[in-house]
DNA sequence: GTGGCTGCAAATCATTTGCATATAC
DNA sequence: GTATATGCAAATGATTTGCAGCCAC
């Protein structure tokens, strides 16, 4: 795998394409889980020994202020990056804490005034239980019932 | 002041109504400006010297999970908590940091499936320049322009 | 060359935790 | 009296910082 194509990206982004940051971009164009700054770190440390926690943090902060990832906060606990796209929605499973990605409009749009206030971007989080756990729940929650009647 | 009215509020949502829950809890109505645990924990020790900021986190937290307050974690530096209202967009000013409520429906409602996800609870940040930043900022360019003219 | 980056370790700072004491009922 | 909450101090964990050495240009 030849990194031309990353390192033309950050040339373009006005960023010196390092090995630190060719690596870090690959991964999270490989990775769209929306990865904190640890998971980055652990994935690209792999085939990358060398490279330092502090430097990814470093990485994560030039690419998103050159805008080429979004932050989200949509946790308390840690930081999460995406690979710039048009806005849209987060959703966070509160029991298995992965983050999706939800394709509908803001109801605000980057560009807008709103209350006179300029707005410069948006991010909207969604809270609850995804389609996977709730599967689950529901399965657990019928044996759980069948047993009952058993029971009974 | 009696606290008579928060005592039974706290006792209607099922928590022992202490001197510390009362206090935080009248801080919060009396202060709508999304305050950080820190800044709720400086503003009550005032009146309250024993008071911990342990307990602070505490109170909080006791508040969230019974559904009387929101917390915002529109910045990465610390969450931020709001009197439970119905909800709302919040918007961060990056020059002066102040949080301000946004007067707008979520695209996403409490109590919808989106992509087959149950929605709990959901929080718009919105981020960019407030209308009293902006107003000054100028004010400031504008006091340049004219410099600028008469250097030339 | 040299200015910007990396790597390391130490510092920071919000938040959490353990535990002895105090308080609400 | 007992379960629950508080207060203190120490621990945790994400993020930042200082600085010496290295790399891209």
């Amino acid at each position: 795998m030849d990194h031309q194509e990353e390192s033309a990206r950050l040339r373009k982004l006005g960023l010196m394409p390092t090995i630190q940051r060719v690596a870090v971009l690959e991964y999270l164009e490989k990775n769209l889980v929306h990865p904190t700054a640890d998971e980055v770190y652990q994935g690209v440390k792999d085939s990358f020994p060398s490279l330092s926690k502090a430097t990814v943090y470093n990485v994560l902060d030039a690419l998103k202020r050159a805008g080429a990832i979004r932050e989200l906060t949509i946790s308390r606990q840690a930081a999460r990056y995406d690979i710039m796209t048009s806005p849209h929605p987060h959703f966070l499973c509160r029991v298995c804490g992965r983050v999706y990605d939800i394709d509908l409009p803001h109801a605000v749009q980057e560009g807008d005034v709103v209350d006179g206030h300029q707005v410069e971007s948006v991010q909207t989080y969604i809270y609850g239980v995804c389609a996977h756990c709730r599967a689950k729940e529901l399965k657990k929650n019928t044996a759980l019932q069948v047993q009952g009647e058993k029971d009974a």
